[in-house]
DNA sequence: GTGGTCTAGACCACG
DNA sequence: GTGGTCTAGACCACA
């Protein structure tokens, strides 16, 4: 279900959080559709029951889902998933792109590596 | 001297590598010049020596800069720096290139999002 | 017929138990008047039976209610719902009002406050 | 230091949060100041270090702390616990007010509790 | 010493 | 069964 790297300097929460929200923002999850709860995916993934609420409660303090006690967690409406993502990743966008532009690499060296990158997936749309 | 951001989740001593690192490859630093002395530096700074000397060391252990016991640490050839800071900076962008990808981000939002940061930048070249 | 809130923080039961206080005490409901029962009520509002069951109890257990075995669950004096919430309703005000005394909100800006909640009701009245 | 009641209903982490915000929003607690440490908290308040590790980590995610790895935690801008406080206690006030102005109660009667309540208050100003 | 993460396991409230 | 809270205790990274 979800990818986990124990040998990552991440905590494993965090990596679940970015999991989940790249999962609902891509629309591999819909809107309202129920999460394994707590104790399975805790199971599955290997990790404690507390590590998973964690990631399940910063997720929730987003927006992102809702957990309804004895029923289950549900994934909030995706578009709030999508916008977090989004900001997320627009913002490690342009701190990644200013440290290059700092250390001398130039524009068409970046515009080169978005090729490379986007290879074999433009192409899909 | 260096950059140091307190409220920042980085450890101090990663802060203080990128710091030497990024000096010395822009040429702040050059080949040969001696930094300051771990003490100093901590005083300065307003950390623990302990903290300098872990960044020294990695600094060390990565060929950027070279201790002389009882002289002091300089800085190698700043092509070595130049080298390892253009090698993480690329690594850095590919990741997030591809995880800007991952999430559905068009190519063209990321080459518009080059522009901004490299906005007056490139004239002074 | 009632209103939940599945996202809500406060169990249904308890938003089970004030929404048939409130609709008893501004008069929706009539003193005698009988109220679904417990499989309906369950039925129509989505919930568990226990969950109406739980909510009928504590209704019952106050007076504002009273079940006749046999034939279902009946409002009782509707004046005793009205003296609950009004109960109810003073301590929340005087919990609220105090503590926002202690973190130094002026009594004017209260008396603001309570104009805007009142826009359009009083004229009813 | 800071006030818990174990009788409560609120977990004692959210008690813990809003007894820092209500010092912090008062003025109780400076700018910059250093906040009792994890296991310090822990001790004098007889809960578990993990209990205010939870709620420093909320007042953090909200702006009111930071927390120094190795170093303690520390009061941010005591202007953005007033803030943070004073929207509470508004959404707090909206919320009372209207639930009794919908079961009946008078405006005159709510303004009479106000004065109840900033009794022996108003004198100091 | 500090904060931060994780585990194991208990207990509660809710449905 | 579910989510949520709390404890006890371990381990790590950092200063």
């Amino acid at each position: 279900m979800f990818t986990l790297d124990f040998s990552s300097r991440l905590p494993i929460y965090e990596q679940l959080y970015e999991s989940v929200l790249r999962m609902a923002a891509i629309g591999a999850l819909e809107s309202g559709e129920s999460l394994p709860s707590v104790r399975t995916a805790a199971q599955e993934l290997g990790v404690n029951p507390n590590t998973v609420q964690k990631a399940y409660g910063m997720l929730e303090r987003d927006g992102v889902i809702h957990s309804v006690p004895g029923k289950g967690s549900f994934l909030s409406e995706s578009e709030t998933a999508r916008k977090l993502q989004r900001k997320i990743v627009e913002k490690n966008l342009t701190e990644t792109i200013h440290s290059a532009a700092e250390c001398g690499i130039r524009r068409e060296e970046i515009i080169a590596k978005i090729s490379e990158c986007f290879n074999g997936r433009d192409e899909q749309a």
